[in-house]
Parts: C-alpha cells; structure tokens; sequence
DNA sequence: AAAATATAGTTTATACCTAAAATATTCAAC
DNA sequence: GTTGAATATTTTAGGTATAAACTATATTTT
C-alpha cells in the first residue's frame, strides 16, 4: 500500500547533480502541506460533508462577528474575489451565512454566519483542532515551536517579495 | 498596497482563546507554502505562458528519460489519475510529451519529453531554481537545514497516517 | 454637476482537481 | 480456456481557482 514516492521526485537532472539546499526544502515544504491538506479535506468530506474552502470562510466569518465584506474575505483566504462569491452563494444556499447590507454604500455588503453556521462551525472547528494536532503529532513541543519560528521567517520574507515583485521587470527575474 | 491579513487569521474563536500551538503552526505552514507557490505560479505563467502541474509533470519525465506510466505520474505527483490524463493531453498536444507504447501491455505506455519538451523544461528548469532560491533568501544556510530537517519529521509522520487512515472508523477521528 | 476615476462585486472563460463509474486489458484459478 | 479479479487509463460530473471583462455605485476633479 505505502508507496515512498513524493514530490521531492521533482528534484530534476540527473541523481548526481547539484539541486541547491533551497529547492529541495522547497518540495519537501510543498510535500508536507499537500499530505496534511490532502489529509484535512478528506476527513471534511466524510465527517461533514463540506470542503476546505467552505470552511476556511466560515472560519473567517466566525473570527469576525460583525461580518466581513467579499473584499475582506478575498484577501485573508489569498483567493480571488470570483472565487469568493461563489463560496458564499453555496453557504448563503444553505443558510449558513448571510448578506447584510450596510447603509452608506450600494455596492458593499457584510457577509455573517446564521445561527445556523454559527452552530455547525463550532461543531466542525472541535474536530478540525483534532485532526491538526494529530497532524504534527510527530514533533516534540520544542520542535513545534523552533518550526513555527523558522516558517516565520519565511512568511516574512515572502510577504515582503510579494509587495515588491509587480515592478520587477521580466529580465531581472531570471 | 501592502496588507497583513493571511491565513492565520483564520484561527477561529475569539482573540483569548486558547488554540494549540499546532493550529497555529499549520496556518503558518499553510501562508508559507501559498505565498510561495503563487509566486512561482506567477512567474510561470508570465515568462513561459505555462502552469504548475504542467511544469511538475514535465520535471518528473526529466528525472525519468525511459518515461513514466500514468500510473507513475499521479502518484508522484500526488494528484488523482483523471488530472494527469488531462495534463498529458495537453502537453502532448503541444508536443512537450509523446505516449509510447511498452509492448507487453497495451493497457499502459510510457510517457516521455519530446526533444522539444526537454529543450523547454531545461530553460524553465533553470528560471525555476532561482525564484526558489529567491523565496528562501530570507534563511541562513543552517536555518535552511534546520527547517528541513524538521519538516522531515512532520513528513514522516504524515506518509505513515496516510495508510493507516483508510481502516480507521469514523467515530475515532472526532 | 458632469466627466473621469476608483472601488465592490459578479460574470465569463478556462484550467485544475477529485471521486466514482466506465472501458479495456492482463493475470490467476480452476 | 473460460470465469473472475486485478490493473491501467479515460470519462464524467461537479467543486475550486484564476484573470480579465463587466456592472453598478461612489468619489474626485474640474
């Protein structure tokens, strides 16, 4: 059943070749984020019937009691405004949350959880704090917290290129 | 333009309370893996007018000159076998990648680079270590073997709860 | 206030991805 | 050697994601 291959595959060129140290910490970072996701979705699926995305907005919804704007939602989940609408048409479908509109501006509205979602979010985030910590069950505390400090330093990095990268012309990035 | 709303946001309840260090870990983990991947998406998509699972398949036939099956391509790719027929058709529509036939089973056939799909990787290959190295400009070079190391125990774990998972009852995951 | 511009959200076209069903071939057992 | 199970791949139906075009409302400029 177990098979040993990965995306560390990837690494390309021959087996002797030279890959620096940062593309082969690029796919094993890739790696362990696709098996926990993978992980995740599939436990959403079987145990409620709901995927990632749908939960991720309502995760974000109930951190945010006021509600938040399709805007708002677009940016903290790091996808598309499209991408968003159609997520809260599903959830709006089934009543989970609602379109508020809020006066002073015709074209915006505020996205909240029902009671409903409210009580259906709480029962689903109980499982998902299990199934994370489960996840990393693997490390010692010490470790968790040494990874946590090295991925922030990633983080930073990256948020900062990411501010910085539509100005760069073509040439310079190869 | 620039906005510090991620995925850690998505931690759910109120601001006091108390989440595992693991949850935490994993959004993170997850804001990581996104920030960079979209990079590397970008990039693609702008210098060379191609995908990510087009440019992962491509690298897996690199490592592989004799060719891949189907089979081979999916699970190393970790993605199901339906997405690798569509990928493969693709790219052999543009002639990156040839299905050839292995004789003994005309079930299954290798798929292999073209001399002109080899010539295409080799110059995104080459684009592509550098964005990487780009994004983990950030890290020292005993960092970078710090969290890979790390990162290997938390792949470890996961590849073993994978195949375990499948017989595991349902109630046992809540 | 009219024109130009910016902002909020949706729609469209297209690619990605999955699970499950379908097809075709091979292998194993009798 | 035919039945039955296993393997390899494709097809199907539907959810997920993007970029770009579009609609509608708000703001700024003149």
């Amino acid at each position: 059943m177990t098979n040993n291959l990965d995306l560390e595959a990837r690494l390309h060129g021959t087996a002797h070749s030279e890959h620096p140290q940062e593309l082969r910490l690029w796919l094993r970072l890739l790696t362990c984020t696709q098996l926990i996701e993978k992980q995740i979705r599939t436990e959403l699926r079987v145990h409620f019937d709901t995927t990632l995305p749908r939960f991720d907005l309502m995760a974000q919804l109930e951190r945010n009691p006021d509600g938040l704007k399709m805007n708002d939602l677009s940016r903290r989940m790091m996808v598309s405004g499209g991408n968003i609408t159609g997520i809260t048409d599903q959830l709006v479908n089934e009543a989970l949350v609602e379109r508020v509109v809020v006066d002073g501006d015709r074209r915006s509205y505020r996205v909240k959880l029902t009671e409903k979602g409210h009580a259906s979010f709480a029962e689903m985030a109980a499982a998902h704090e299990n199934w994370i910590v489960d996840a990393f069950a693997g490390l010692k505390a010490t470790d968790l917290s040494a990874l946590h400090k090295l991925l922030g330093q990633v983080k930073q990095h990256a948020m900062n290129a990411k501010d910085t990268v539509k100005i760069t012309p073509k040439e310079d990035a190869l």
